[in-house]
DNA sequence: TGTAAGGTCTGTAGTGACTACAGGCTCAAG
DNA sequence: CTTGAGCCTGTAGTCACTACAGACCTTACA
């Protein structure tokens, strides 16, 4: 989880160049379709983090199709639970470093998980406070056609 | 609330030809920046809203300055109040009759409602859900400069 | 009458986190 | 050799605003 994949990165070791084997589409890695099944990943999401950075660019075929390790399996993974789990992007990019290249002191990410809970808890109490108007409202509602609305007359009020 | 305003709509009844009164900067409406003052609503905002046929066109002075009038501020209000209990504007347009010109039966505002208040009360579970996960994992969280973090940890695994 | 400050006008572009193409290339199987 | 699927790039759309730039208008004051 370090940042770009150096040295002696699994998803270099493997015959890129010339043509790729006849059983599985490229020896050695995954392509792009086969990173988002495994990921359970839409494929232009996939595209969209490696445009703004949140993956680093994989190795190509010598067609030029990206060939992705199982760092990036991890690395996508990683991006994917920290987005189910509410982090904005700009967040999971300082929970991997990519902010200053080196990773988070264990402060630094739990000073920006409060902030995020935090966050959340704000977010909660106002979606609260909402349904909780529009229960009162909607109840109010008979469902007989009559003139006034009662859901109507509370935004217009 | 009809539609376009028409007929005996108030903001037309005033004398907006030739020249402005000296007093108010323009006699019988409010300009943009009064109205916005008036909602309590960005600027910018009531020129989106135009933009994209939330609010009527208003009539203008010779020289091109908009002149709001109560109709324009009501319709105003009644976007701010519905955006504020987290209807889409695309929900308001249906509320406010825009999509078929005619304005919406009880029966469908109820049925909006209705399909806002669950979205709402799904999107309250959601984040409760993460409220949840979050905060035991942050919790495991000593604070101190240990190696392995927590946070981190869960979203590896 | 001149001028400075502030308001308004239009159009365009940016935000976040994707999503959806179009048009072209490559690959594997039949 | 063809077919169909998959991959490549770039661009534009989504939602609800927000933020300018550059020009024009209005008002107050000297």
């Amino acid at each position: 989880m370090s940042d770009h994949e150096t040295a002696s990165d699994p998803i270099r070791d493997q015959p890129a160049r010339g043509k790729p084997a006849r059983g599985k589409p490229i020896r050695g890695g995954l392509t792009r379709g086969e990173l988002a099944r495994a990921t359970a990943c839409h494929i232009e999401t996939i595209r969209h983090y490696e445009k703004t950075g949140m993956l680093p660019d994989p190795p190509r075929t010598a067609a030029g199709y990206r060939i992705y390790g199982p760092a990036h399996v991890v690395r996508l993974r990683f991006i994917l639970r920290a987005r189910e789990l509410g982090f904005a992007l700009d967040d999971i990019r300082g929970l991997l470093g990519l902010d200053d290249n080196t990773a988070p002191t264990c402060a630094e990410v739990r000073d920006r998980t409060a902030r995020h809970l935090a966050d959340i808890r704000a977010r909660i109490a106002d979606l609260q406070r909402i349904e909780a108007v529009l229960a009162r409202t909607a109840s109010q509602c008979s469902g007989a056609e009559v003139p006034k609305c009662p859901v109507l007359d509370a935004l217009m009020a």
